[in-house]
DNA sequence: GTGGGTATCCGAAACGTTTCGGAAAGCCGA
DNA sequence: TCGGCTTTCCGAAACGTTTCGGATACCCAC
């Protein structure tokens, strides 16, 4: 049904070959026959098959967007989407396609991710979102196709990673609370298979010792990177330590749910307690009182992950580590 | 380089059309050749190319979504993710890949919507977030590629469509002021270039008039979906109409607009002012006082639009228009 | 005239599947 | 013994491209 390369050769009189050569641009095929082939290609509405050409040249021009768990509830989906379009953006660009991959994609078919991509001969992936014990991504890592992970700092032979310099920024969150005054600083943070969480602890740890101030472990919380689990890590950290003025939150949702326990307590924000997140969520310039986040470049960390892929796919460039810098944002919660 | 069906073939000793017919679970191959051609499939890892398969079986179980402005600053967007979200999860049970495509990817290539669609021989689209006024988007529609549509009542051979009762949801909004005793109640509407405008306003028109209240073109006001636009439309209104107690906004970032514009000149919310939003965004709920709002199934509306589109192709299901019906959050704001 | 170079063009193989049509073998009843 | 049916398998074409290795024709200098 719709029109092929044979069409068009034997519409404008020529060889498969010359179409061929003809429309993609290549030196040894004769001016009057180049417009010859491109006008009658033109008139017959003549789209070439990506499908056989894929085959034919062996790359799909296609990458795969792997995420743990696209799904409603899933916190970390704030976040993801300024990725998303920086990435989507930047791919296009390049004339890359994104598909999505996520557990439910490979989950229903009952197979792996690996199995996916190779089935679909995707050129590479972009890996985000994902849990470092998600059994089944490092599978793909190992496998040795073409990767860039997202805040997770894994480098090897075909896989460059790209994250914020997420100890740097929490130095930020904690230096700021430290010249606001502030010498009993608490730390909720989010859970420990994620990568970023173990830098923002140690970029927390330091900037305490940093100024002078005595780490204690009861200052420190553990939870999820939830609403749910930031106010109980709230109300935890308040209730072990009476005499502390603020809480360094590992993420912006976290730091939504400090800002509501401190309003059920009845306590006020910034005065009695000043809170600060990281992402820099868009939610978090709308709550009241809005909040101070270390901000995070998203749209960037996906053009730069974009770029990097397609890089090694496209010019054979080696993958490397790229960190990006966050900023202090300065809010009403502080 | 990877392991392909004449590999597996001759490893088992049989011939590529029984390893096809095995492994597809056809009846005419004998028990033990299924299972010795499974075997050696496994122990190969062989992984058929879906790329072959396309071209051979023409339809690639591949479907675009296809988006006006997939960009960091597009209003729209807090919406469309939910959607998104739920043709995602239903297309994998259905065994269909999702492929982003955007303007920014059709763009950056130079070529239409359409062209994109066919050169990857996309099996359909699923078209969201679009202006009507959207050159390009026509030339899919017309061009007869299965489609379904969100928020745009377009039925046609090969057209679906799927949006939230607009109207209704306005009633129920305009009806909620009522009831709460406000007499004079102004909507700020979105552009007019998208669909759900004109049926919002209708709603808002209809209920208005069943409530016994006389339509006054001062109390409407036409906006861009946008929290700026939401304030000017706020301030305008407040301006025409000093008795003016409450606004219903046919999106909740207008709505947003309205409460900061509120806030700006001193007006308490609810008690000088009452809001209504449409859409129920993560948002609304966040911010204080938080919103009343038109709750709009937006994880369903990717999964019936999914479902139709599916439908169309593996069962040659006819396409429909499919309403959902919204539901009245009463928060704060009113 | 001849040799060699250049500018154009083309035939055919290859990519990895699916599937149509048929073939071989075995069995059964007449 | 033979025809026909069933079961199991296979050869080859087809899908729509790209590209390698030539082939043709022309021109120019010798």
């Amino acid at each position: 049904m719709p029109v092929t390369i044979r069409d068009v050769a034997r519409a404008a009189g020529v060889s498969i070959t010359t179409v061929s050569r003809a429309l993609n641009g290549y030196e040894d095929v004769g001016a009057d026959t180049r417009r010859k082939v491109e006008r009658v290609a033109a008139e017959l509405k003549y789209r070439p098959s990506a499908i056989a050409r894929s085959l034919v040249m062996n790359r799909t021009k296609t990458i795969g967007l792997l995420v743990s768990e696209l799904t409603k509830e899933h916190s970390g989906h704030h976040f993801m989407f300024g990725v998303l379009y920086g990435i989507h953006d930047r791919l296009a660009e390049l004339g890359y396609d994104l598909v999505l991959v996520s557990t439910t994609t490979a989950r229903q078919r009952l197979v792996s991710y690996l199995t996916f991509c190779t089935e679909r001969r995707l050129d590479g992936v972009i890996v985000m979102g994902i849990r470092m014990d998600d059994p089944y991504i490092q599978e793909v890592l190992d496998s040795g196709f073409p990767s860039v992970v997202i805040d997770v700092p894994l480098l090897s032979e075909r896989c460059g990673y790209v994250m914020t310099d997420n100890v740097f920024g929490a130095k930020l969150a904690v230096r700021h609370l430290f010249a606001k005054g502030h010498r009993v600083i608490g730390f909720v943070n989010g859970h420990v298979q994620a990568a970023v969480s173990r830098e923002r602890r140690c970029g927390y740890e330091e900037a305490m010792a940093e100024c002078g101030l005595v780490g204690d472990p009861d200052w420190q919380f553990v939870s999820d990177f939830t609403e749910r689990g930031g106010m109980e890590g709230c109300k935890t950290l308040l209730e072990k330590n009476p005499d502390m003025t603020a809480i360094f939150f590992a993420s912006d949702l976290m730091a939504m749910g400090g800002l509501r326990h401190a309003q059920a307590v009845g306590l006020k924000v910034p005065s009695d307690l000043s809170v600060v997140g990281f992402d820099d969520i868009e939610l978090s310039q709308y709550v009241t009182p809005s909040l101070s986040t270390i901000h995070q470049k998203r749209y960037e960390m996906g053009t730069v992950a974009a770029d990097m892929l397609v890089g090694m796919l496209d010019q054979g460039k080696a993958p490397e580590g790229r960190l990006l810098s966050p900023q202090l944002f300065e809010r009403q919660s502080t």
